[in-house]
RNA sequence: GGCGGCAUGGCCAAGUGGCUAAGGCGAUGGAUUGCAAAUCCAUUAUUCCCCGGUUCGAAUCCGGGUGCCGCCUCCA
């Protein structure tokens, strides 16, 4: 099977396709820099991260571009020229601040979350600040091709020159002009329209161009400039959250499409939002979580990586503390798969035969890549790996088999990231306490051996007592 | 008002027309243990929100209802 990917613009699971063989150019909707990023946020990332990962586990080369928008979209853009409020600058006014040191504080926050949460780096990180140039030159190019015009020193994308606008979302033009809730933009010649750029003296955020000394670029334009410079007029796949769809990027496709002559991109890919508690997050509920709120309960990074991505990511999935001392416990066994396979191959129980379970194996990776061919099933690929267990717990591996199980294994965390594959080595003091307790076992003396048990435990050492004598594992 | 998604055991989560509805967590009983933990054995949805319909056959398709969620306004 190959990789199917479902395509939101066709409403159908197409094969994927790149148009250079062997690679793949995607670029996401990142995060606009307002605020600490929550584990909302997480989710949409981690989804394009694993994305880039089963890329490359494919064996394709993955030209990843995902942007930071750090200049603020405006909170409302029909009435946008009034107040000039935008989520930059009215975080900006709260914490007093200048906003371009506002959106580097959090640029910085999140990219340590990015890290602690095991998201490669990609390709590039280009921020909207740096490519105001080339934003402009897309909106003059727009002007000059008839689908956009000038208002003073503001610049609409007409929507009217571009029929396919509304075929991402569903949306028929007429039908958002009827729901909109906003009130009507005089000098828009159409309601539909949106902002290219727009002029706002009282802006702080503001750069000099050929439309007026304090213009600002619209929402959606500071994606499609990005990926163009850094990506070129077409790629492969866009992706982003699913509040994403509308506008923005049915906006990008428009205008885009219209500056390029292209369609700007083959397949696009949206992560549903994460529910907590059963709804939608809230500041009022309390439980817009961050990372260091999930650290702060005891849980690694890796918990919650594994917590965002248990799901498929068309799926909403829920997140409460009560899941997540769930996906702990499965954690340690995936984890334990690992310990079981580097047990066996340090001489623990094999079984006879070197090549007992090769089917097991073939069965485990087959089912995880099909799984994830499936437009990125997460859930069944996990449970193909969390197959791996039982078979080794019965001695029912070869040690060759072992040895290629463990090189899977390592191959398929390649692409979750969230399991410890690696060897897991005792120290000095972890072996002298299970000797002696040991030691005291022997001569029956119980509270001495269950100091040296609580010692190891505390230590988030687990001792087992096999009938073949005592192993350990690090939970 | 317009558009769209989802509803599977105590919990999480696969399955989208056809053998006994994956897998995990949890729970209960038993074995094992100095006691535990881990492990092993057994049990844990005759049933997939409800009501109709199509079909030889539906969790899967259709119609209606209920509930949750999303977009149309900043949001991942």
């Amino acid at each position: 099977m190959t990789f199917h990917v479902y395509n939101t613009l066709t409403k159908e699971k197409v094969p994927f396709e790149p148009m250079e063989a062997g690679v793949a150019r995607v670029y996401n909707c990142g995060p606009t820099v307002y605020g600490r990023p929550h584990i909302g946020n997480y989710r949409s990332f981690l989804f394009a991260d694993l994305l880039r990962r089963w890329l490359e586990y494919l064996g394709l080369e993955v030209q990843q571009v995902m942007n930071i928008t750090d200049v603020g979209h405006l909170t409302d853009d029909d009435v946008a020229d009034s107040d000039g409020d935008d989520k930059v600058e009215a975080q900006a006014r709260r914490e007093q601040r200048d906003p371009f040191e506002i959106t580097r504080g959090y640029t910085d926050m999140f990219l340590e979350d990015m890290k602690a949460l095991g998201v490669r780096e990609p390709l590039a990180r280009p921020r909207a600040t740096e490519y105001i140039d080339e934003m402009v030159v897309m909106v003059e190019k727009l002007i000059e091709a008839g689908h956009a015009y000038r208002v003073g020193g503001n610049v609409y994308f007409d929507v009217s020159t571009y029929p396919a606008y509304g075929r991402l979302s569903g949306n028929r033009v007429e039908d958002l002009v009827a729901g909109s809730r906003v009130e009507v933009n005089q000098e828009k010649r159409h309601p539909a329209d949106f902002a290219l750029w727009k002029s706002d003296e009282a802006h702080l955020m503001k750069w000099e161009t050929v439309f007026g000394p304090d213009g600002f670029p619209g929402w959606h334009i500071e994606c499609s400039a990005m990926a163009k410079a850094l990506l070129g007029d077409q790629i492969d796949i866009h992706t982003g959250g699913e509040d994403n769809v509308f506008p923005h990027h049915e906006c990008e496709i428009a205008q885009s499409a219209c500056a390029n002559g292209v369609p700007l991109a083959n397949v696009w890919m949206h992560a549903k939002f994460l529910q907590v508690d059963g709804g939608k997050m809230s500041k009022s509920l309390g439980n817009v979580y961050t990372l260091p709120d999930v650290e702060g309960r005891g849980f690694e990074a890796r918990h919650l990586r594994f917590a965002l991505l248990r799901g498929h990511y068309r799926t909403q999935i829920n997140f409460t503390w009560a899941i997540m001392d769930e996906i702990r416990a499965r954690l340690e066994n995936l984890d334990e798969v690992a310990v079981l396979l580097h047990r066996l191959l340090d001489g623990g129980a094999a079984a006879a035969d070197a090549e007992a379970g090769r089917d097991v194996l073939a069965k485990t990776i087959s089912g995880f890549e099909e799984g994830m061919n499936d437009d990125l099933n997460a859930p069944v690929a996990l449970a193909a790996l969390e197959g791996l267990r039982k078979p080794l717990l019965e001695g029912q591996v070869g040690e060759a088999v072992a040895q290629d199980a463990l090189a899977f294994y390592r191959r398929a965390n390649e692409v979750f990231g969230f399991i410890e594959v690696d060897k897991q080595t005792a120290d000095g003091e972890v072996e002298a306490l299970i000797a002696a307790r040991n030691a005291a076992k022997e001569a029956k003396d119980w509270s001495a051996a269950d100091a040296a048990r609580d010692a190891l435990t505390a230590m988030g050492i687990e001792l087992q007592d096999t009938p073949n004598g005592v192993v350990w594992r690090r939970k």
